[in-house]
RNA sequence: CGGGGUGUGGCGCAGUUGGUAGCGCGCCUGGUUUGGGACCAGGAGGCCCGGGGUUCAAGUCCCCGCUCCCCGACCA
């Protein structure tokens, strides 16, 4: 069955097998290929409609064990990735729409990645952009004078405002900036029967919605911005000039209200006073409006504080490896997969889901071991062991002894390759060897002469002498080591 | 589904104000070479994406299609 995920395959075959607690826990997995209709394929094995993906599910009589079995799952892929050398962090990510509670991803930080994530300068904090929680911060304490309202014709945005304030209403001890001000954006949600609900969130000034993270916050409610049709239902909201006085599901217009967190509590704000040219000062959170709520709403930025030291954050980009979650019991519930406890009762079983990405986690390598001359692949995933070069031609004393050190390596165990065209001159033949990337290439040549092999390492750049006599034994230790 | 490119020997590309197609690599033959992508000599190979139009003449200008790539929406 070719399919995005097999959720629901594992959930049936796990109940056509299992019915007591004594089966538990069980995990299952498999490398398989899955399909996902792209909207657009692109950046080759990183992102196509065909790719290989290791899966498995985990089941469970209860949340303890699903949580070891997760934390089995994430034990053993820290493990997978370290041996692979790929370098990760693991994020907060959103399980999105399989559901579920805990998530995590496994993103390897590499410039050309898709996903973009956020992590903390000063402690270990990581999450998926989407994923952020802001946390609680602090209430403002201090005391404003009642609010003003005050005429600004032509300032149907919040530049055109902060213009208008810093000419007319300057302030003594600083300019103002868009940070002074609140913007209320007009949404519409729109469920999955095809209803539509409108929601305006309150973001400071200076900062974008994120309609994705609201998104996530919302599911499996899509949002879109407000469009005119639906504005003209609402005839309280005075477009450019929309204020929180009149917002909120108790309010006059009805429509549901929720601020972003780092809109906190006795604030003030310069906000719109819900009539054209027109604007309010000193506008209270708590005093003068109340929202309905918080909701994570602004775009992440760099700088933003960390949700747990409170530290400076910054973004960057990676390629998601892998992915963990806890299904919990969502799959098992619809399909009826239950078990039999101690006490004879049917239990319904909880779920964990976890993949890798195989051929991406390929494209991952690449883009994490190259250098201008090619690949350099991690000793534990090399096509071969050793490549051997011999630059000497046929039959010849080098040849020989390049022939018979590969036979004597392969005697051995290793996987070796061995560059033995005639008529292809040694530069070309190392470059072909630096292209491929095997990390130790053994070069028999010149130095036969003198009674050596050149072991090359792939990933150091070095370029070693080495007795003919100790040549396999070196060799041997150096894949061995798995250095 | 929007936006932008592209299409010329096997591959990568050039082609001016329209004048009948060229370069590098590769390939074939002969010879010389062998420690950083060798050299000499000779040679083969093109429905210039397709269709229509303008013109004495179109790779080149105009119109209509198609292709592949890139950027978005979407997504692991």
């Amino acid at each position: 069955m070719l399919g995005p995920t097999h959720e629901e395959m594992f959930t049936l075959l796990v109940k056509d097998l299992y019915s007591s607690y004594k089966d538990l826990p069980v995990s299952l997995y498999q490398i398989q290929t899955k399909y996902r209709d792209e909207a657009r394929p692109r950046a080759g094995l990183l992102r196509g409609r065909e790719f290989l993906m290791k899966d498995s599910y985990s089941f469970d009589i209860d949340d303890a064990g699903l949580a070891k079995s997760y934390q089995d799952h994430r034990d053993a892929y820290e493990r997978i990735f370290q041996r692979l050398r790929l370098p990760y962090v693991i994020v907060k990510a959103m399980s999105g729409a399989m559901g579920g509670s805990m998530s995590e991803e496994f993103l390897a930080p590499i410039e050309v990645g898709e996903d973009t994530f956020v992590r903390c300068t000063k402690c270990d904090y990581s999450a998926n952009t989407e994923a952020v929680a802001t946390g609680a911060l602090p209430a403002d304490t201090n005391t404003y004078d009642a609010p003003v309202a005050f005429d600004s014709p032509n300032c149907p945005t919040i530049a055109s405002l902060v213009d208008y304030l810093n000419t007319h209403h300057a302030r003594s001890d600083r300019a103002w900036t868009a940070a002074d001000t609140l913007k209320n954006v007009v949404l519409q949600l729109r469920q999955p029967d095809g209803s539509t609900e409108a929601l305006v969130v309150g973001v400071p000034g200076d900062r974008e919605v994120d309609i994705k993270r609201i998104e996530a916050q919302v599911s499996p409610a899509e949002v879109e911005p407000m469009d005119d049709a639906s504005f003209a239902k609402h005839p309280g909201l005075v477009r450019g000039y929309i204020g929180p006085q009149v917002l909120g599901t108790e309010s006059a217009t009805g429509v549901r209200y929720l601020l972003d967190p780092s809109v906190v509590p006795g604030s003030e704000w310069v906000t719109g006073a819900n009539k054209k040219d027109t604007h309010v000062l000193h506008l209270v959170n708590g005093r003068d409006f109340n929202a309905d709520g918080t909701i994570e709403a602004v775009e992440v930025a760099a700088g933003d504080p960390c949700p747990t030291c409170g530290g400076a954050m910054e973004i960057a980009r990676g390629i998601e490896i892998g992915h963990v979650f806890q299904l919990g019991r969502k799959y098992a519930d619809k399909l009826g997969l239950t078990v039999l406890d101690q006490n004879g009762k049917q239990v319904v079983v909880t779920m964990g889901s976890y993949g890798i990405g195989v051929s991406r986690a390929v494209a991952s390598i690449a883009e994490a071991f190259h250098d201008e001359l090619g690949l350099k692949w991690p000793r534990a995933i090399s096509p071969a062991d050793v490549h051997v070069v011999v630059t000497g031609k046929k039959d010849d004393d080098i040849s020989v002894a390049a022939e018979k050190l590969a036979t004597e390596l392969e005697a051995q165990g290793l996987e070796v390759l061995i560059d033995d065209r005639v008529g292809v001159s040694p530069g070309v033949k190392f470059k072909d060897a630096e292209l491929l990337g095997i990390p130790t290439i053994v070069v028999v040549g010149k130095s036969l002469a003198d009674g050596n092999v050149e072991v090359r390492d792939r990933h150091a750049g070095t370029n070693e002498a080495i007795a003919v006599g100790t040549a396999v034994a070196h060799v041997v230790s150096l894949v061995r080591s798995g250095s």
